[in-house]
DNA sequence: ATGTCAATAAAGTATTGA
């Protein structure tokens, strides 16, 4: 089973590079962050004729998220739990029956950038952070295939940024901010990417300053696996060509593939 | 601070967020 995450950076301005990519890549689940709409603005019918069933959690202009999945949907969750007054659309989870009786949980996941650091911007990052630990917490012991993916805006260390010295003090990269990704990172998930490569990669390259030209990338688009689904991790695929497309997102999809028995779109 | 881009309000261009 494929499963993928990709931040597209707004679903108008993406769409024909989605569509390409979708049938390029035909993956059974993907988790879409910034697509920038309403709920009644995503334009569903350009995936559901694909044979993807489609939820969102949209929000006008900022933030956004969706879950593309080729098997139909158990279950759907909007927001994180016990955070009903946040304003912004940035978590969307789907749960789903896989052919041989059991289960998928995937958690699709923008969260927030916190950038300037001296603004409101940055404690409301360490906030949702806090609200995903306990989340994440409470996901794991269900001890069942959970992947929690999406747009994570953090930095894991050094080595995932072409030069350390210029993401200093940068809310992506702030020990505050680390300190609390590795306390979620410790309940018990594991870094699909790092898992089957100790090869440096990004998955995200500016706009500006010829980040892309100088491959002045950071990685910050992670899926992060329970135990269970970490056992059915069979590869990892960046696919860093999206980003030389025409009208690209300044991320790229991230796909992992599982030992999970899928089911088809249509009866046979 | 940015060799940039997307969305919005509003009618060419500034603002916001990243």
């Amino acid at each position: 089973m494929r499963i993928a995450t990709w931040n597209i950076n707004g679903i108008n301005a993406r769409l024909p590079a989605v569509l390409t990519w979708l049938d390029e890549t035909k993956p059974d689940i993907v988790g879409l962050q910034e697509i920038k709409c309403l709920d009644e603005n995503f334009p569903r019918a350009e995936f559901e004729s694909r044979g993807y069933n489609v939820e969102t959690h949209g929000q006008k202009s900022f933030n956004g998220v969706a879950l593309l999945s080729k098997i139909p949907f158990d279950e759907v969750h909007r927001g994180l739990p016990s955070n009903d007054e946040d304003p912004q659309s940035r978590l969307i989870e789907g749960v789903f029956s896989t052919e041989d009786g059991g289960v998928v949980r995937v958690c699709n996941i923008y969260l927030p950038n916190g950038n300037p650091v001296d603004t409101e911007k940055f404690p409301y990052k360490l906030g949702w952070m806090d609200r995903l630990y306990d989340f994440v917490e409470q996901r794991l012991a269900y001890e069942e295939p959970f992947i929690l993916m999406g747009d994570f805006n953090l930095i894991p260390t050094g080595f995932d940024c072409h030069d350390p010295s210029v993401w200093w003090g940068d809310a992506l990269f702030r020990p505050e901010s680390l300190e609390k990704w590795r306390r979620i990172v410790n309940l018990g998930l594991t870094d699909a990417l790092r898992a089957t490569t100790s090869e440096q990669a990004f998955t995200f390259w500016d706009f500006q300053a010829g980040a892309w030209r100088r491959n002045a990338g950071i990685r910050i688009d992670h899926l992060m696996l329970s135990p269970q689904a970490a056992d059915r991790l069979t590869g990892v695929t960046i696919h860093k060509d999206t980003r030389g497309w025409d009208k690209p997102s300044d991320h790229v999809p991230v796909e992992g593939d599982f030992t999970l028995a899928g089911r088809p779109a249509k009866a046979a």
